[in-house]
RNA sequence: GGACGGCUAGCUCAGUUGGUUAGAGCGCUGCGUUCACAUCGCAGAGGUCACAGGUUCGAGUCCUGUGCCGUCCACCA
């Protein structure tokens, strides 16, 4: 056949490369889609891409932190999200998908202090906090420019026209008439509570920025003083100078008669009131069974504190030394005073023990220094308090309401019983930081008095408080800060962009932010609009290098996306990450697997090409009238019809790998090795159509998870629409067709064509019959359909690498003797003249061996009669079909080796 | 200490409600370059589904227990 010269979209006449270089047309593309507009729901609409009052379908990206470029977690993220977007841009949803980025308070302001003082040697304390944040903001700049690049790079379909930042001015205004509303609303309140603090940053850290080192301590059990009853232990003698309880297990009853008494006693020369107090925290066995309650330096101690409303004495001041008012104590650090302690305690004759054991140190995950838990002032979001506005309810009540009525999904399921988990188990929400970075609260102080307000108030004298917003209380607002509220919530009423796509149908996340991120979505949503933020939380795992370890730069392990890109192309990356894994679990990656998926796309690309330079004319031809249609060409629109039915409905239950692997399957199995292939050698009137047909459906298949290389098809085959907006394929065109071939009654025949071309080349493998020589083939069959039927298929039989020279047909011979021999079913295949007498010999006793194992198993399983009386009779009858058939085929096996 | 996940071919992983001889990709072995693709084609080898019980006519799949690996949470005074 000529070679056809194909227009490519730019309008330059050239033939389509041999292979598919993605970065040709990558970037090309993007832009394409970009300036279309139709990645924002609002242009569809306009032009008509959707109906105006079809269903929503609002994604909003988690923003990524702009601490860095991304990673390949990310590019998994947008792969998810992209799939889910365009596909449902294509079924002809009002789908909208909104990027953005975050400030990331903590973790930006660690980064740029770390930065500084690398390159200039300063602290931020050395700037002072303007040309601190100037820092800060020049460093935002580069990596959002650098992360809004590679989100592109991505492929991602986000619809720029509404992209945000956590920080950004309609951010900052959000945050402030929520903190506002929640003031007045009794929901944010001002308290003290134990915080985790740097001595030597000067800075308090979140849970999650505590590190834990495995260590040697001392632990000390002794007594307060002679004429105090109980022996106590601690590793932190020093911090007993703040203690105002021993708190004993309400059933030890080796306490029991002292639990309420208060103690007023001498510890090493500070006198304390100490009340002893039952809880049934405390671990019996642990040392004394009794703990030494010091409420101002331990977390748990707080909350015993709390429950007892027993006083708080503050020992360690900021700097990690003894407060004043401690006598000898006071200025000195925390070692010098334990050992001062230790020594007092060892000349009064009050210690008993002293011994080594394992423990855990809390330590700065910046600077390695031993964490001082320390009592400060602090803003809290309640989050049992009861609230007028949520019908009484508090906002712990309504988010685990969510989960629990199924308003809320979460994909896997497992992850609704660790939601609810955390969820009930959490205290009021610590939402200020100390930190420079962030949203500032609109809080002002002037002497005694406070004003809680959007804008600073009138007047002299008034400062705002110094400290900034947990990054998660602007996170937390994401699904409607970036839809316009509050402006789009005007009297309880949700207007614009909020009304069109909030709630939001999919949140879609990595499964470490689940009780950070997601529970607090829950909170603010219900809080400020009284309703759900995202309808499904779907959770991706974490992206592992090939030996399943994290991938980190100082490991030097991590998979830069870009150079991945570069290699392999953004598809060949896209399907390494949807493929092969399962929602909620962690997927390992390495270039030998995304090498496999650049060399599936170029197989696509192949298979387009064959068939664009073979059928060009009727190539957009798109219907579904076909004159003449052979088995095949029954099977092949069968096997389309089942994937489009299948992948809709795995998209739609978020099994995007088992998508993929299926139409993977079809597209390089049943089309390219075996239709495409036919095609080769079965001429008839219909087969342009029907491969116009199959492809243009195959294409819009695959765009959700290779935009770039199906667009590119798609424009070489000279469309004039993107096949971003194309209407994603329905089954009607096919349920025709198939109701005149019965619905697949064809379907036996083909498979038996396929086994006999399948049995006929493996038998020449086998046999190690050169490919290139040609063989007389004879074969036998009782059954006249079947002889018409492989008769009609000759020509393709022939053409299938069966290498045969002539081809007879006969109903039932006699053996012939000296001929490969196979058989299928009732068919008896021989191959004349080329046998290896040897190999032959083996290979069908190894056939023969096999079938008797089946055999025998299946004549068993028949012999058992709880089985047949039991079983489904369609079961039964499938095993009776299946034994005959094996039967059948072993006999005549056995026959050839006599 | 608590919770969750994993354990299926040499490697990475699928396996939807229990029911063909348990699958795929990579790797491996043999053969193959004439007209879509060597980023390819054809054929093949390779698994007592971690272990032990149980339910069932029937278990990779459901239940109980054990082991190993991993993750998260809580942290011991």
């Amino acid at each position: 056949m000529e070679e056809k010269n194909i227009k490519i979209s730019n309008g330059v006449n050239k033939e389509l490369p041999k292979s598919y270089n993605p970065q040709d047309f990558e970037d090309k593309i993007y832009e394409m889609w970009e300036k279309s507009g139709y990645f924002n729901p609002d242009i569809c609409v306009r032009d008509g891409v959707c109906a105006k009052n079809a269903k929503a379908f609002t994604i909003v990206l988690p923003p990524p932190n702009i601490t860095d470029k991304l990673h390949l977690g990310h590019s998994s993220m947008l792969a998810i999200e992209d799939l889910l977007i365009r596909y449902h841009r294509m079924k002809g949803d009002r789908a909208l998908w909104v990027p953005g980025t975050d400030h990331a308070a903590i973790a930006t302001q660690n980064v740029v202090e770390r930065k500084i003082l690398k390159e200039e040697g300063k602290t931020r304390h050395d700037l002072g906090k303007e040309k601190f944040l100037k820092k800060v903001w020049d460093f935002v700049g580069v990596t959002q420019a650098t992360i809004l690049k590679q989100t592109r790079k991505m492929g991602a379909s986000l619809d720029w026209s509404r992209q945000a930042f956590t920080l950004d001015e309609p951010r900052k205004a959000a945050v402030r008439k929520m903190f506002v509303d929640m003031y007045k609303e009794g929901v944010i309140y001002q308290g003290e509570r134990i915080v985790n603090w740097c001595p030597r940053c000067h800075s308090t850290l979140a849970d999650d920025e505590v590190e834990y080192k495995e260590q040697k301590a001392k632990l000390y059990t002794f007594k307060y003083s002679s004429d105090f009853p109980i022996t106590i232990a601690t590793t932190r003698p020093e911090t007993k100078l703040g203690d105002t309880a021993v708190a004993v297990n309400p059933k030890d009853d080796r306490y029991k008669k002292y639990v309420g008494k208060i103690f007023e006693i001498n510890f090493a020369g500070i006198p304390l009131k100490i009340k002893i107090i039952a809880d049934r925290n405390v671990d019996m066995k642990f040392g004394t069974g009794a703990l030494g309650v010091t409420p101002a330096h331990s977390m748990v101690d707080w909350q015993m504190a709390e429950k007892n409303k027993l006083p708080v004495i503050k020992v360690i001041n900021e700097d990690g030394k003894i407060h004043d008012g401690f006598g000898e104590y006071s200025g000195k650090d925390v070692l010098t005073a334990r050992k001062m302690v230790v020594k007092k305690l060892e000349e009064n004759g009050l210690l008993e023990k002293e011994e080594e054991i394992e423990n855990n140190l809390s330590v700065c995950y910046r600077c390695g220094t031993a964490i001082e838990p320390l009592p400060s002032k602090q803003w809290f979001i309640a989050v049992d308090k009861k609230i007028k506005r949520l019908n009484n309810k508090s906002l712990k009540e309504k988010a685990i309401e969510a989960a629990k009525k199924g308003k809320i999904k979460f994909i896997p399921e497992r992850f609704t019983k660790k939601y609810l988990d955390w969820m009930e188990n959490l205290h009021d929400w610590c939402i200020s930081r100390q930190i420079w970075f962030g949203h500032e609260i609109p809080v002002w102080y002037k002497e005694k008095e406070i004003y809680v307000g959007e804008k600073a108030p009138e007047g002299i004298g008034w400062y705002q408080d110094p400290d900034t917003l947990d990054t998660w209380f602007s996170s937390g607002m994401w699904t409607f800060s970036t839809l316009g509220w509050p402006d789009n919530f005007q009297k309880g009423k949700k207007a614009g962009d909020l009304a069109d796509y909030h709630p939001t149908q999919v949140l879609e996340t990595g499964y470490e932010i689940l009780t950070l991120w997601v529970s607090r979505m829950v909170m603010m949503s219900e809080f400020a609009l009284g309703e759900i933020p995202f309808e499904n939380v779907y959770l991706h795992g974490m992206v592992l290098d090939e030996h399943g370890k994290k991938m980190s730069k100082s490991k030097g392990n991590g998979i830069d996306p870009i150079e991945v890109i570069d290699k392999f192309g953004t598809d060949a990356v896209r399907l390494a990450l949807l493929i092969g894994n399962t929602p909620g679990n962690d997927t390992r990656i390495f270039e030998e697997k995304i090498a496999g998926y650049r060399n599936f796309a170029n197989k696509l690309w192949n298979i387009s090409r064959y068939i664009i330079t073979n059928y060009e004319l009727r190539i957009t031809n798109y219907k579904f009238d076909f004159k003449d249609l052979t088995l095949f060409d029954k099977w092949i629109l069968f096997q389309m019809r089942n994937l489009i039915m299948a992948t809709r409905d795995d998209l739609e239950n978020y099994r995007f790998s088992q998508a993929g692997e299926r139409l993977r399957e079809f597209t390089w199995g049943d089309l390219a090795d075996w239709y495409l292939e036919v095609c080769k050698f079965e001429k008839n009137s219909s087969k342009g159509q029907i491969l116009s047909v199959i492809l243009n459906d195959l294409l819009k298949l695959w765009h959700p998870f290779m935009p770039f290389v199906t667009e590119t098809i798609w424009q070489e085959m000279e469309n004039k629409k993107l096949l971003l907006i194309e209407k994603y394929p329905e089954l009607d065109g096919y349920k025709e067709i198939l109701a005149k071939t019965n619905n697949g009654d064809f379907y036996p025949e083909m498979l038996l064509i396929q086994k006999i071309i399948t049995a006929i080349r493996n038998a020449r493998s086998e046999n190690k019959v050169e490919p290139a020589k040609k063989i007389k083939t004879v074969v036998y069959s009782k059954i006249e359909e079947y002889k018409k039927l492989i008769k009609d298929h000759e020509i393709m039989i022939r053409g299938l690498k069966t290498g045969i020279s002539e081809l007879e047909i006969k109903v039932k011979g006699e053996k012939i003797a000296g001929a490969i021999y196979a058989v299928v079913g009732d068919i008896e295949i021989y191959l004349i003249g080329a046998v290896d007498k040897e190999k032959e010999k083996e290979r069908i006793k190894k056939e023969i061996a096999n079938l008797e194992k089946v055999i025998s198993a299946t004549e068993n399983k028949l012999k058992n009669k709880e089985f047949v009386s039991k079983a489904p009779k369609e079961i039964v009858k499938k095993e009776k079909e299946k034994l005959a058939s094996w039967q059948e085929a072993l006999e005549k096996l056995k026959e050839q080796m006599k």
